[in-house]
DNA sequence: GTAGATTCTAGAGTCGGCTCTAAGTCAAAC
DNA sequence: GTTTGACTTAGAGCCGACTCTAGAATCTAC
């Protein structure tokens, strides 16, 4: 496969692809056709696979890095990966609560615009108390 | 309220708090006090709340800049609030559905890692299909 | 009143993650 | 045989979001 079709096929550019193999993203490098072109197997586009995911939930590329170089490294150290994996998946659990609360929030003045659209007009945009909880009843409608 | 008393209680430090300033994300300029130091009130640290809230789930200053104005601008631009509201919930929801992914894919590795280092150590670092459909049967453990 | 912490402004610097450019190689189509 | 287009490298550029620096003014405690 070359960089162009798997481009397509994952959604990264070009530019890109080449990028993460000069960061060490991959699990093992890139082998090269006829005229140095890069070639791609399966696996890795499976590997840029999960890379991917990887990132979009917040993986930094140094860390994404150093699990590939330890995947790279073969057999004796899963423990290690695991630890990885363990702490990132704490991350994400985080974020995802984090987001939910970001949700929350959204939709409370999502359903207060909705509201106020039908109906009234003196409303004062307000906020979420967030920090303290001295609440001075003036700012939540 | 200082700006160090701020930055304690919003967990951001003065450097952003005065970026964020500039960068128009209060609903109106900060007070000033005796010699010129900013004063704020409850109410931006209220604001500030939303603001963090509205960065954590991954929008943009220009885009809190933005809804930021249409709240200084007072009443009339409801709907153009919703809309701004609508369309970040929606990127949220994306979001959140994202991460679900990335959390099946990481709870799965870390369960395969879990019980190789209980058990065996011949199993092969995989990925899971992405991308096209075909498995090929050697990529999955 | 003086020391040390806090604040001010304007502007420069950093960092992560791409994204693009330039100059060149190569294969296939016409 | 030349043009077109996909590929190569090394390295520069860009963008968002901070983060820090310098030099001056001002508060707080003793």
């Amino acid at each position: 496969m070359s960089i162009g079709q798997v481009a397509e096929r994952t959604g990264l550019s070009v530019h890109t692809l080449r990028f993460y193999e000069r960061e060490g993203l991959l699990a093992q490098p890139v082998r090269r056709g006829s005229a140095g072109h890069r070639v791609y197997s399966e696996d890795d586009v499976d590997w840029l696979g999960v890379c991917i995911r990887l990132r979009a939930s917040g993986m930094p590329l140094t860390d994404i890095r150093r699990y590939t170089e330890l995947v790279r490294a073969g057999q004796g150290n899963e423990a290690e990966r695991l630890a990885v994996l363990r702490e990132h998946r704490e991350r994400v659990l985080a974020q995802m609560h984090e987001l939910d609360e970001c949700l929350k929030l959204i939709t409370h003045k999502v359903a207060l615009y909705e509201g106020r659209l039908g109906l009234r007009d003196d409303v004062v945009e307000c906020a979420q108390p967030a920090f303290n909880g001295a609440s001075r009843g003036r700012a939540a409608p």
